[in-house]
DNA sequence: GCCAACGTTGGC
DNA sequence: GCCAACGTTGGC
């Protein structure tokens, strides 16, 4: 089991969006780096942190599973979506996804700034100034300490 | 809204 | 393959 932290900001799709929905394919993610971990790090059932960005205040409001293998992220090939990418060859593509499900609400957001805040955290990479990835690995520690701050058993 | 950080693009 | 220009992210 491993764990992750996603981003998202709660204006275009927060963590109630994905508690209505109950599932939702992970789609716009432009970055590499961000791909490569969901195609080779990420395995079904894994926990992620779903971290509200650009939000007031910025934090750690709840948590998904990762509920299914990689497919090619179909935004890519759609001339209307805004992550439309023309380079894309449908035989190769570029950009990938992954179908994230609900878990659970944390019953208070965790902020950036408590984040920060707690020495336990150190080395977490959300914490850390310039980090812009939407998806990053977590170290269980960090995963459990989060939970704990947040008043919530770590999910099986 | 500002702007620092950083990723990507493209000319050479 | 370098690097300047440009675009995006995201905290503040």
């Amino acid at each position: 089991m491993k764990y992750w932290l996603i981003k998202s900001e709660p204006d275009v799709f927060g963590i109630e969006d994905l508690e209505k929905v109950g599932r939702e394919p992970w789609d716009g993610i432009r970055n590499y780096q961000a791909r490569n971990f969901m195609r080779d790090g990420m395995e079904v059932g894994d926990l992620a942190i779903f971290y509200h960005s650009n939000a007031k205040p910025p934090g750690a409001v709840g948590i998904a599973r990762v509920a299914s293998d990689v497919y090619p992220d179909p935004t890519q090939f759609d001339s209307k979506s805004k992550y439309h990418d023309p380079k894309s060859n449908p035989d190769e593509p570029r950009w990938l996804l992954r179908d994230f499900e609900f878990v659970l609400k944390f019953p208070e957001m965790v902020s950036l700034e408590e984040l920060k805040a707690e020495a336990a955290l150190e080395g977490m990479m959300v914490t850390q100034r310039g980090t812009r990835l939407s998806i990053t690995p977590v170290e269980a520690k960090h995963f459990k300490k989060v939970c704990k701050m947040a008043g919530v058993k770590v999910p099986k």
